[in-house]
DNA sequence: GCCAACGTTGGC
DNA sequence: GCCAACGTTGGC
């Protein structure tokens, strides 16, 4: 029963919320907000349980890559960001009584080098990676118990 | 700034 | 329920 650990790549953009960001954050956790996709948000209702691995990769920068290891910490939560219309994560469609959108917290476990795209895309046992197919978009992607221990090791060397 | 890919929307 | 148009993502 449900004790097996499962991992997980959640993309960052690194001038919004960085490793270093959740490293200095309050009990180096942060609430993971602005999910505005379907699939993504299930992963954290449904699937995610605190303990899990996080790959923490940096999206939409000079430098893509994982940049560090997280954990999920739990905390699921409505995002508050989709009621308030200043926020860019607004979303005027989402009724308070039934909150479309969810949050959950991921705590900083340690910054790593920089694991580039394009080193990801040249290790063919990464090959299977959900991140690394044509056309991926989304921000949160399971990672495979063999994944996470081909990333942990050429992280290590 | 470009553009491929893909999710969402809305007219029918 | 189909599907074209549109918006967004994200690497380059």
């Amino acid at each position: 029963m449900g004790s097996t650990t499962q991992f997980w790549l959640m993309k960052s953009e690194p001038e919004e919320a960085s490793i270093d960001d959740l490293q200095a954050a309050p009990n180096r956790t942060l609430p993971w907000t602005g999910v505005r996709n379907y699939q993504a948000r299930n992963f954290m209702r449904d699937s995610m349980r605190p303990g899990d691995g996080v790959l923490f990769y940096h999206s939409s920068c000079a430098q893509p890559g994982i940049a560090g290891v997280a954990e999920i910490a739990g905390g699921l939560a409505p995002d508050l960001t989709q009621f308030d219309p200043r926020s860019p994560y607004f979303d005027p469609k989402s009724d308070v009584a039934a909150p479309r959108w969810l949050q959950i917290d991921v705590r900083f476990v340690r910054k790593t080098r920089l694991f580039a795209l394009d080193d990801m895309r040249r290790e063919p046992r990464l090959a299977s990676m959900r991140v690394l197919q044509r056309g991926n978009r989304l921000s949160i992607t399971p990672v495979s118990p063999d994944e996470w221990a081909v990333v942990m090791a050429l992280l290590q060397a």
